[in-house]
DNA sequence: ACTCAGTATGAGATCGATTGCTGAGATCGG
DNA sequence: CCGATCTCAGCAATCGATCTCATACTGAGT
């Protein structure tokens, strides 16, 4: 396949490569008796534009990056399945950047995106964000984030209402009978986390009992040391709501090994709502956020932002998935 | 942050732009003072070369396109993880593309990073790799398959030796004295997954008993076909191995559903090495693929091919992880 | 027939880099 | 002291597109 540039279609169509140019882009500009004959000798010639010579020229591509702290992590992964497809479907490319929660190589993939001419961006924290350090790059204007951000209310954010899901959640254990009720978080960096953390503070002293947190680490071994603290308390609560799936999974599979049985001796629920919940044993009762919807709203919100300016703050609704990791407490 | 060219930096520099361009990318060709001088100027104005322009002249850029089918498959993330590290290592830019197990999806992104002129690019497919499709892109030569592939020896590629993993699994088992073993693919399309099949079926039966397919299907749902199956049996197998992790945390929930323990009432094996499986309820044995050396390799081969045209196929040995999910057969 | 508006295409500069070629000065042996 | 060799840096073409401007042709109105 020899290399073919506009030039060459424009050789064997007979006209200047401006018009094979505007057939291709700009479709009105070009009587639509020679754009089709154009097109057709491109198809022939298996011809398509490079997206590199273009974004040059026109200082706009349609890579759009998406920054995750960890592609590992199946929230980002599912995450970063619905974006690609919202993405094509409206006509970008997501370019998935994953920095390990190394906030260097976010900037680095700032400077990067910023070089490669990106429309906009989407960054999904791992802590909170930096707006200011967002706007040292001309780019800074054009990302949305998921996840709030503090006070500034310049970059475009969609979240679920963490505040709302631990309603749901208590809510749903207290119905069961639980009035003992811990919490494990297992995350922490983000408004997210803290959100969530703080909603199961309020809310869970509101009501009756005390809060109760048996971990509040941010490292995978979060789980087994909630695990290791349940096991220790002469008085352990009756159900634990875990502040994310992955943190969820870990108590479970800790007290597991312990011999504790889920939801037989504790109740476990978690926060996320991932795909795999459904095939983890038991199958986990968890609270579900919209992630596909997540996405979908991002992209929609920097298209947005980037036509009109438009700063919107998107808060979704999280609704309660019972699966099989609650019951009644044992008696 | 005004628009940065090579031009403005040479002006700033006083010197030509070329000499600014060789400063960066030759530096043995301009002598050290200048470079040095321009190198400050850059660093000062805040300058990175723009990659885009740089591909479009050089006609090679360091976007490495990784191919996979599902990134929502933790084997993939996990492969995508350490691939991203091992890519940026070397000075490549890992570009994740997720076809969703479409093909023309492939072709689509083998199209877009022939255009984006990319040096090479890693397949980790969901079917068999059909190499005379890989061939008819200028890039199949310069394609990495993570898998075997048929034949055709022209593509360089890396395994893990299936029959030496069904092997460890099988023996495991049976040192654990299970005479009794069954099967679930819950995989198809691959060689791999062929490959696993197939040494199951012959190793199996080898021994002593008959070997003993609980479900071949590759959809999300042959987790719970097994394990009903499993539960219709009048003599189910004491042990089972699944064709990788994700289908053996199926199989593990499904029988969980049903009041089946695993490891006291069935031993589950997976094959993969899942971080996830460390903490699945109970922690998996299985069998390990070391997918991070899979990773480098890929890239490494890649490279090699790329200089001198080399293609080798390395096939990597996978070992016995031992964890919880195994024990010896119900009396 | 002539101007004027309007449409369709061509010419050529440009985006930000690379690179072969050329020439200026430095170095050096004879 | 001179020509040969070597370094180092500038010039200009080039990669593959876009886009402004200019030009040719159409047809309508008078």
């Amino acid at each position: 396949m020899a290399d073919l540039s506009i030039d060459v279609v424009a050789k064997a169509a007979g006209v200047h490569r401006s018009t094979v140019s505007r057939a291709f882009s700009r479709p009105e500009a070009v009587k639509s008796e020679t754009r089709e004959h154009i097109l057709r000798i491109a198809e022939g010639l298996g011809y398509t534009m490079s997206p590199l010579a273009q974004a040059l020229r026109r200082k706009t591509s349609t890579f759009v990056p998406l920054i995750v702290p960890d592609i590992t992590n199946p929230f980002f992964a599912e995450l970063a399945k619905t974006m690609t497809q919202a993405a094509d479907d409206r006509g970008y490319q997501l370019l998935l950047c994953v920095t390990n929660g190394d906030p260097g190589k976010t900037e680095g993939y700032f400077t990067a995106m910023q070089a490669m001419y990106a429309p906009f961006g989407i960054v999904a924290p791992s802590t909170k964000v930096d707006t200011d350090a967002l706007k040292r790059f001309d780019f800074g204007h054009k990302v949305v984030v998921i996840d709030r951000v503090e006070g500034d209310a310049s970059v475009p954010t969609v979240t679920v209402d963490s505040r709302r899901g631990i309603m749901l959640a208590l809510a749903h254990l207290q119905s069961l009978g639980h009035t003992s009720i811990g919490y494990v978080s297992g995350i922490s960096g983000t408004h997210t986390a803290q959100d969530r953390m703080d909603a199961y503070l309020e809310l869970s002293s509101e009501g009756n009992g005390t809060p109760l947190v048996l971990d509040s680490g941010s490292d995978p071994d979060a789980g087994a040391r909630a695990a290791k603290h349940y096991l220790e308390m002469e008085n352990p609560p009756t159900a634990i709501i875990a502040a994310n799936d992955m943190v969820a999974f870990a108590v479970i599979s800790a007290l597991g090994q312990s011999g504790i049985r889920v939801p037989e001796d504790v109740s476990v629920m978690g926060f996320d709502g991932l795909a795999l919940g459904a095939r983890f044993n038991p199958p986990l009762t968890t609270v579900r956020q919209p992630i596909a919807d997540m996405g979908n709203i991002a992209i929609e919100l920097a298209e947005k932002q980037n036509l009109n300016g438009s700063v919107d703050h998107v808060v979704l609704e999280p609704e309660l998935l019972v699966r099989a990791s609650t019951s009644g407490p044992r008696k």
